[in-house]
DNA sequence: CAACACCGTGAATCGACAA
DNA sequence: GTTGTCGATTCACGGTGTT
């Protein structure tokens, strides 16, 4: 990781020391690199979306004939659980240090992955705190009638440890954002598609997992305040960052991909409509 | 583990053989000692509401008797996860072991232990089929406002492996019980609590977490065909075996506390309605 | 222009059996 | 183990085109 390659517009005087090369920024690098850089116990919230190592077996057909556009890219392969319980034990290790005494994480996964991730945050000394169920309202079927309709993910909320103090639960916030009544861990959103869903010239999605910003956006209104810093290790095409962008939080994005940090890049550029500082590449 | 020591009215001309002794029984044991005595390969299905309590845990499992500190020591939560670990896998394994090839196994459980179930069901070599949502209509509220309202609770269902064939899926039944559209993995139930709620004299409850009969029933309707074996290996006050009974499905319960048996035991008399032959006590 | 029909698609661990 | 055959199998939403 060297320092990133453009230098911003203006100056920033943050009150976040040592994370100015990398604030407000979508760093292409590995995560595991990057977090190196970060100063400890520097970040207020962490939004993960790690690989599901989903282990397809063959090419699904549905009854029409068509064939499924699936996940098969080479990032989500994993040799075994042990290699995958390995990569997660690294980058959760990795957070866990950046992460201030008083910041939460959160994780998002599917029954393939996320009983693993739950298990080795527990095991690194990550206390849970809530665990959310992300319904859909409009999943895939299962097209050959062998198992339930996949209709759900599932987010894991965790702070640093049993005993931490301090984290951000904008408790009254979420109230008033579901009619009057606390908010519950079940909660209801559609896929992203249409408008939101971002695609090429030819209409093929940029990135297979892009996750709707309204499930983003929730839990960074939730769990964070103006002005305090969103770290996402798997950033995709960048739909923390633009969450975090509208609800007034610095944000650190992490790729690895240069498809999607380009992706990203027009994404935020559009978002602040110039008034916001270039965004930078990492190596 | 001896042998029943009341004699069934009728004679059982069983299909299932090897487990005539246990065979529509709620049995008064712990959970490991009886499935020592079961047959390999004799268990159609299995629903488990395992203990998640990690104080009860550590004070059964823990093999030294050291005095320990207080629960938020870090070294302590490792113990007692370990444990947890420890009795998670040995039930796992002996479950597994009399679950038929064709077979497949439920747990339920909340966040406290159900990414410890997953994972360890994983290494076992358990291929989960779907994880499953109960969405609770009612759930207790978070009264300190600083976590999101635990509105839901977590079952995985799996076969024995991910190369086992003719597991039980009854689709078109689920299909319609859902208004003639696929079973979704979120299933929508109501606490179990009124007139369903087992209450001593006093209107306490008999058990702290018995669940809904809907939510089982469901899991026994889509997962078996009748005239075969269901298995609890923490029979509670005996839903699953009610549910089984009214499903036209044999029972195989299995409950360390007394108290708890002899309530099943009454329910599933008043259930039967002096059809069924008496019900057994192990040892 | 409104209403309707049609089509594409989404994190998916998606057969059983005989030769 | 591999291959070929037979058979059973989809929901919600958004975009486009037609009536």
């Amino acid at each position: 990781m060297s320092q990133p390659s453009r230098s911003r517009v203006q100056p920033v005087h943050s009150p976040h020391p040592g994370l100015a090369p990398w604030l407000d920024r979508v760093v292409c690098a590995d995560c595991l690199e990057l977090l190196e850089q970060l100063p400890d116990e520097s970040i207020d919230l962490i939004f993960a979306d790690p690989p599901y190592n989903l282990q397809l077996a063959q090419t699904l057909i549905r009854p029409d004939s068509s064939v499924v556009d699936a996940c098969d890219d080479e990032w989500d392969q994993f040799e075994s659980f042990a290699a995958y319980d390995q990569f997660t034990r690294a980058w959760l290790s990795a957070c866990r240090r950046v992460l201030k005494d008083s910041g939460t994480l959160w994780v998002i996964g599917s029954y393939h992955n996320i009983f693993r991730v739950g298990a080795a945050l527990q095991d690194l000394g990550y206390w849970v705190l809530n665990d959310v169920v992300w319904v859909k309202a409009n999943p895939m079927p299962n097209f050959r009638g062998v198992r339930f309709t996949n209709a759900h993910e599932t987010l894991i909320w965790c702070k640093k440890s049993a005993t931490a103090k301090g984290y951000v639960f904008n408790y009254h916030d979420m109230k008033a954002a579901n009619g009057g009544k606390q908010m519950r861990s079940d909660w209801y959103f559609p896929l992203c598609n249409g408008g939101e869903r971002l695609r090429d010239e030819d209409g093929a999605k940029l990135h297979p997992t892009q996750k709707p910003l309204g499930l983003i956006d929730r839990v960074i209104a939730a769990a964070s305040r103006p002005g305090q810093v969103v770290l996402d290790p798997f950033a995709g095409v960048g739909t923390t960052a633009v969450a975090a962008l509208r609800r007034g939080r610095h944000f650190v994005a992490v790729e690895r991909e240069p498809g999607y940090v380009a992706a990203a890049l027009q994404r935020l550029e559009a978002e602040s409509d110039g008034q916001l500082p270039l965004f930078a590449y990492g190596t």
